[in-house]
RNA sequence: GGCUGGAUGGCAGAGUGGUUAUGCAGCGGACUGCAACUCCGCGAACGUCGGUUCGAUUCCGGCUCCAGCCUCCA
């Protein structure tokens, strides 16, 4: 198989890949703050560290992969105000709306989903050695604060030298810190919020603490690989470093990977410009494979411009896929072709899906020549082939009949029965060569969205999308 | 202002120092009673100005434009 490399966020080249443990990848990726459903851009991230988790395990690896969930954070307790409801509530229908999304796009659940409100005692521990070490300090509002300054790597993965930070440019500086590039460990509660006991009083974690204290407790103190969406670099992950690094003394990470941005008329989308679409509002209209195929269409760290246009394409690009499949029984068997070979290839290239995807195109060319020309062995071990490969990245994992009717049964303007008499009296009347009689039958259909494809078998009908 | 990353055919989107990406759409032909699906074939591209080179879309530099980060955001 070919080897591995994948892009490094931190020498901004692609690396070849070695786990710290032969065979075995411990990755770490930032999920969601849960105080509204996900949107777009979040299904991006999700479902490009999805395909990456997939293509570690199809390569050989073992995988523990682990995504947290922030579950306190001053947006939820300002929703959870705004909604009048309590904070529990909110954060447990957040998560379950996210896992929903998640499902239906074929997303497979991470092997931990650590919880900040989880591991309190986790957080505390690291702020404690932070502040033995001298990293950190308790202002004089309460507050325990980093002391960005005292880290010697600190911009690193950014490229960025602290001296050439205008921290407070855009936003006025809490006069608390002894350096305006100071951040936050630890929030001094307010009368009215939730909080947990600590030796530096009543309080809770600030966000960027939360990752360094799951991920070292989880998968150690170095590991192999930490994602995340491409927002995240600054500050959030050189944060994260200096944080880590300093407590352990132990490098943090090997390899840092981000995702590219989803946008909208080409800005980014997200929350604070308002331009987003949640995933499950897409899904109203979309089949959930669609869009994961759209968005495993483009390379990981490459911007997606989406617009519903996009997502059209997409769906007949898959048609040509589950057209190929649709018919044939896929049985595993000998293949000609190197399709496998190029498919690894590809993927082992920086998680190349566009190239990957390419491949199977030309496997498909293979499989209907050989469907159409009777190698039906042939065929069958090509379709299987096709959908082992696909699967590697959560696609044509359905019924082809059932990806091609999708999402509009219960739309159907006739019903089934009545769809069957007519497309019955339609063969009688090829049979007795009433052609005219034949097309009025299947404009007729046509005019309800239902189109007809004839082959030796019989006539089959399908929902125009 | 600093730091990233981009600019590829009608659209989407990979890649490469000299030779077809791939998909969608379009065009011609085949299959079909006619279609749909499918097959065969075709046209169509590398922002701009310089440099390196026998040769650059691909390497280097300038320019223009776009996006992201520098503030919570995936």
């Amino acid at each position: 198989m070919s080897e591995l490399q994948i892009y490094n966020t931190l020498t901004r080249r692609k690396e070849p890949f070695q786990p710290i443990e032969p065979g075995h990848v411990r990755m770490y990726v930032c999920g969601m703050t849960v105080y509204d459903y996900c949107h777009l851009g979040h299904a991006r991230v999700l479902v490009a560290f999805d395909v990456i988790v997939r293509y570690l395990r199809a390569h050989g690896y073992t995988v523990d992969y682990v995504r947290n969930i922030t579950d306190i954070d001053d947006k939820i307790l300002e929703r959870a105000r705004q909604n009048g409801e309590s904070i529990d509530a909110l954060t447990e229908r957040m998560i379950e709306a996210m896992h929903e999304d998640e499902r239906a796009l074929g997303i497979l659940p991470p092997d931990r989903e650590p919880r900040a409100t989880r591991h309190v005692d986790d957080i505390t521990a690291m702020i404690g050695v932070l502040i033995d070490k001298g990293y950190a300090y308790r202002a004089d509002n309460g507050d325990v604060y980093y002391r960005v300054r005292r880290f010697d790597h600190y911009g690193r993965l950014n490229n960025r030298d602290p001296d050439q930070m205008r921290a407070g440019a855009r936003v006025e500086v809490d006069t608390a810190k002894e350096d305006p590039l100071d951040f936050v460990l630890w929030k001094a509660a307010r009368a009215d919020e939730p909080s947990w006991s600590s030796p530096w009083g009543e309080g809770r974690p600030g966000w960027h603490i939360e990752c360094s204290a799951m991920s070292t407790c989880c998968l150690g103190d170095t590991f192999d690989i930490h994602g995340g969406g491409p927002d995240l670099t600054f500050p959030h992950h050189e944060n994260e470093i200096a944080q880590s690094e300093a407590a352990t003394g132990q490098p943090y990470v090997n390899t840092w990977m981000h995702a590219g941005a989803l946008r909208v008329n080409q800005e980014k989308m997200s929350k604070s410009l308002g331009n987003f679409f949640t995933i499950r509002d897409v899904l109203q209209s979309h089949d959930p494979e669609v869009v994961r195929y759209l968005l495993v269409a483009s390379h990981y760290r490459t911007p997606i411009n989406y617009a519903p246009d996009t997502l059209d394409e997409a769906r007949r690009s898959l048609e040509r896929f589950y057209n190929a499949l649709d018919g044939v029984e896929s049985v595993a068997g000998a293949v000609t072709g190197d399709w496998a070979a190029r498919f690894h290839a590809a993927m082992a290239d920086d998680f190349n899906t566009p190239e990957a995807l390419a491949v199977l195109f030309d496997l498909v060319r293979e499989l209907n020549r050989a469907q159409r020309e009777g190698r039906s062995a042939e065929a069958g071990a090509l379709a299987f082939e096709l959908r082992r490969l696909g699967a590697i990245l959560g696609l044509l994992e359905r019924e082809p009949a059932e990806f091609l009717n999708a999402g509009m049964a219960d739309e159907l303007p006739l019903a089934e029965s009545d769809i069957n008499a007519l497309i019955e009296a339609r063969n009688a009347a090829r049979r007795n060569r009433d052609f005219a009689e034949a097309d009025r039958i299947r404009d007729e259909l046509a005019e309800q969205g239902i189109v007809l494809k004839d082959s030796r078998e019989g006539t089959r009908w399908f929902i125009e999308h």
